[in-house]
DNA sequence: GCCTATACATCGTCCATCGATATATGATCG
DNA sequence: CGATCATATATCGATGGACGATGTATAGGC
């Protein structure tokens, strides 16, 4: 979810995560390398390009087509779940 | 979620879980067995009673307070992110 | 001077998932 | 009448992902 607005790289995803989550989840750097790595190898997410910022490196990554049909149709699928056990549960629903 | 409504058995529970996912996730024994047994130790879930039904024993399982409150805490964070992520994908939202 | 934030990479440990296996019964199918 | 499948619980071993720790490097704040 956090590439779904395009580039980022990976130090910027956890940022993106911890803000998606509403500082739920903590990316740790393990956790997030591994998850590339394994991200890429499944071709999910590709390697773009890598800058150098300050004497700091940056490499960046993106959905491919196939990681951004996954995580439509993971959302879907998701919010159709969630949706139900909110009824269930006689949630309120909506939005942050 | 599978217990939101009360009483079941543990392959009851399998059922619900695939019925809860829309036949997409498989709670295989091994899974099943020991997220009860975890669950249990956690305080989040409790053994009630065990009947013999046609020469099988079926083991009974309910969400104690705890596991309740858990449970509407953790689907309403859910539906919080799944709907943002929504909104964002411009996915059309609502329930199955 | 030390700690924190930024930024990537790797290593070892821990634990959950999962399929396989065991046991037992009733129903269905060929 | 024998085999297979569905029901039902329990355990074991292998695999794999999550996570904290560690290492490297720079810049800024206290």
């Amino acid at each position: 979810m956090a590439l779904r607005r395009g580039e980022r790289h990976g130090y910027g995803i956890t940022q993106d995560v911890l803000g998606l989550s509403d500082g739920r989840v903590k990316l740790g750097a393990g956790t997030l390398y591994g998850a590339l790595d394994r991200l890429v190898a499944e071709g999910m997410v590709a390697s773009t390009r890598a800058e150098t910022v300050d004497g700091r490196l940056r490499r960046y990554y993106v959905l491919t087509d196939e990681g951004g049909s996954a995580v439509r149709a993971e959302t879907q699928h998701r919010l159709s779940v969630v949706t139900n056990a909110s009824i269930h549960l006689g949630l309120a629903g909506g939005a942050a």
